[in-house]
DNA sequence: AAGTTGACTATTT
DNA sequence: AAAATAGCCAACT
């Protein structure tokens, strides 16, 4: 059975990262932290940015909806308009920023186990 | 191979 | 509320 090169793991952490992000619905955000943990990659909340660093071409990656454990767009530290670039994205989406630029994750927090109520809405 | 860096997070000031 | 400090872990040089 054609085992892998040296029994590894096989798939990238980057690539876990990407797949899970892929899976945040429209006009929700979900943290690093959040993100790693849905990769299997618990307590690896840095590895999320790093690999969102880069944001791959081609994989229709919404990197916009991954912000920090703040409910605040990461800051990359050099200039960088494309954090102006990602709140506007999120606002389109229909997420609310306050006064000071926080996201509250109570409301718009991503969360993969909650269903959508079918049935009589509200 | 070893040291530095960093789209993080929690705690403290 | 914002800034500074410490801890963590993998990628990058």
């Amino acid at each position: 059975m054609a085992p892998e090169k040296s029994g590894k793991g096989g798939a990238d952490p980057f690539k876990k990262i990407y797949a899970v992000v892929k899976r945040i619905p429209e006009g929700r955000v979900a943290t690093y932290g959040q993100v790693a943990s849905l990769a299997g990659l618990p307590g690896r909340a840095r590895l999320a940015g790093t690999a969102l660093r880069e944001t791959p071409e081609g994989l229709d990656l919404p990197w916009q909806r991954v912000i920090n454990a703040g409910g605040k767009v990461s800051p990359r530290g050099g200039m960088s308009v494309a954090e102006g670039y990602q709140r506007h994205l999120l606002e389109e989406e229909g997420v609310v920023f306050s006064a000071s630029g926080r996201v509250d994750l109570e409301r718009f927090g991503w969360n993969p186990d909650a269903r959508p109520p079918r049935r009589r809405g509200s």
